[in-house]
DNA sequence: TATATATTTAGACAATTATCTAAATATTGA
DNA sequence: TCAATATTTAGATAATTGTCTAAATATATA
């Protein structure tokens, strides 16, 4: 979940899953939708699989990129979890004053 | 847009977002529950406030900070006009091969 | 007014990121 | 097998980011 946040902060990178939005596209394709070298888009386009909401699959010469809908609805379902009808989820009261801080952010249990 | 995605991609923010989800909070109340000094989390709170998803005010000695739901349901609709209800949103048509790229990614325009 | 509390700002530093060029790999087809 | 095309990998570099400590600012209260 977290990679899928960090490979949305880039706005390359949502314009790319915009255009899969609409097809499956090669590599080629997408990247001459930008001014970037390819390899940048190389770049990109390996950021968006390592987070899952992309997958590849060689083709002959080519490589088509596919948008992967379920990981891009999970962080959808973040969203809504949280805007959504009103339920109230509690999160984990402040630490007590000797052990200084809270037990969260640990980088490891997904926020 | 680009300023709300860039902060979300950060967990310790996203949580701080959790917290304001069930209340506003103070500063140093947000601070209790992480691991961090209170300058990295002032300095979180003003990357979220920089991107419009949160608020303060300042109530005597404390400054007091709420969620701006209406930014992140902005957000919220960038997924769902991703992931909605079938819709076809054409994207740019490639760029001539003379003019080497496209022209999106000007950085200037919401994506 | 002096001191304590709450919070931010400033400045430094290491880690991460986005980009580039050059080179490597994979596939096709003459 | 060789040359062309598609794409990635490697390595470099500048910019951005997340964190810290120390200092500054704002408010409350004795």
């Amino acid at each position: 979940m977290n990679e899928s946040f960090k490979a949305l902060a880039d706005p390359t990178r949502r314009q790319i899953i915009r255009l899969l939005r609409e097809k499956d596209r090669t590599a080629g394709e997408i990247a001459d939708y930008f001014r970037m070298t390819k390899p940048s888009i190389s770049h990109h386009l390996s950021a968006l699989k390592h987070a899952g909401l992309v997958q590849d699959e060689r083709k002959g010469q080519f490589i088509v990129y596919s948008l992967n809908t379920t990981v891009l609805e999970e962080v959808l379902g973040w969203f809504l979890e949280l805007t959504g009808a009103g339920n109230s989820n509690e999160a984990e009261p402040p630490a007590a004053k000797d052990q200084p801080r809270g037990k969260l952010q640990s980088d490891k249990e997904e926020i």
